[in-house]
DNA sequence: GGCTATAATTTGTCATGCAGCCTTACAGAT
DNA sequence: ATCTGTAAGGCTGCATGACAAATTATAGCC
């Protein structure tokens, strides 16, 4: 799974790296053209291909754009349009932080349990409804359970309305089950009969039914930091999840 | 600004699209290798280097990785490695829905106050000082005061000690800037003297500086529902602050 | 001066070739 | 029979060259 050959980047990588560092040390400003491809390779001393699928990777997060016959813009949008955990097309791509990126999905599944409480249809309701059985049902196959749950947290996030919101909460998801497939699976091993999760899992449900956005966020709180110590993390939340709500009235106008 | 003619998306962009809806649909399953560059070229009735630019599009986000001299492998991750808010390769390229973004961006900044008042440091406050002496110092500067703006949220980001927290709220307000630049100057224009804004900051930095993330959650949600107001948006969240706390205790054990 | 037509520049696309790496199959050795 | 080393073929990475299409600059004309 593991690969330790530090492979020597290719030469794309390579261009791609220095032409994002130009850009982003104003070499390049925003809203200026880049030079012709075929002058760029004749700078980099490489074929014009190269360069071509370069501009390409560039492109597709739109830090450049580019006219026919025109040439390359650089983009008044410094961080582009894609939003990246590790950011691959960088050298070694160093791999990511499970714990900062599991806090990341606390917040965002708390969030959307509060807000899908208040906005959830019953269409919505059916799908975590029919999520839930399906989880029940895949005892034993923790594949289809693994994918049941996903399904799950998904509904809650769909609920939201905010496609936005459930594309975000979807996308974490997915990274984390990417990058810690083994250590997910193995909590989901460990956990034999009635999953613990399962019991958790109820508790929004019901939260979402009564359209209480308050106890869904208590429920979808106290299932991830129960995930999160399943899969073996030791969060710094134990401050945090105690002062979230220390039951003293917001201090509104106070200063 | 508009461009009404409807383009005809050039071949790797219609190579791309295809490709992607043939990996959705299943045709190219996970951990299967795809044909050889020249095969899908002839399929395809266009030439090589077009498939090469669309493949390398889609290594960006990881949904195929590539082997030399093996060929082009499709990911296991079937929603790939970036998140998007436009999918800018999809044809049309729907623009983005500037409301739900921002009540992705409200969620966010809230979480992000409430964790630096936790986490912050010495030097994230002195970040926080700095950012809001710049804007104070300048003023009329449209310009300037945006640029200071955004280096306070950012500064509350970083203090939240994980990089994609920080990384996620920059994304989001930069989304945010280069979709609605003009409403955005144009709200900054018609604030003239003591911006309401910078006497919401300085309660977010109080609430900061005192520890205290209840305070500070409750500033930055203040702040930005008052920013939506002065950008224009109706925003459903009225139903959403009043039931943020309604001060009744979470129902905890029940169901 | 303003407008138009032409020329130069630049990207998009195509075709071809070669080197390096990977996979597979096969032959030989144990 | 199994294992090992080698050779062949396939594939991607990279280079070269060329042409079409679109934009921009330029020169000329009214």
């Amino acid at each position: 799974m593991i690969d330790p050959l530090e492979r020597p980047s290719s030469l794309v990588e390579r261009v791609v790296h220095k032409l994002q560092t130009e850009i982003q040390s104003g070499v390049y400003p925003a809203n200026t053209r880049l030079p012709a491809e075929q002058t760029l390779a004749d700078n980099f001393k490489v074929s014009r291909p190269v360069i071509r699928e370069a501009i390409a990777r560039l492109k597709v997060d739109q830090i450049l754009v580019t006219r026919k016959g025109s040439g390359a813009y650089v983009s008044d949008n410094p961080v582009g349009n894609a939003y990246r955990l590790a950011d691959s097309s960088q050298a070694g791509g160093r791999d990511i932080n499970f714990q900062h990126v599991f806090e990341l999905r606390y917040w965002a599944e708390c969030a959307a349990a509060e807000l899908a409480a208040l906005r959830r249809t019953p269409n919505d309701l059916l799908a975590m409804r029919c999520a839930l059985d399906d989880m029940d049902r895949s005892a034993g196959d923790f594949a289809a359970a693994g994918v049941a749950d996903l399904a799950f947290h998904r509904a809650i996030a769909i609920a939201t309305g905010n496609p936005y919101f459930s594309g975000f909460v979807d996308f974490l998801a997915h990274q984390l089950l990417e990058t810690r497939r083994l250590a997910w699976e193995n909590s989901a091993q460990r956990a034999v009969g009635p999953s613990p999760a399962q019991q958790e899992h109820r508790l929004i449900l019901a939260a979402i039914v009564a359209a209480d956005p308050n106890a869904a966020r208590e429920a979808a709180r106290a299932h991830l930091l129960a995930a999160s110590k399943r899969l073996g993390l030791t969060l710094s939340f134990k401050a945090l999840a105690s002062s979230i709500y220390p039951l003293e009235q917001p201090a509104h106008g106070t200063r």
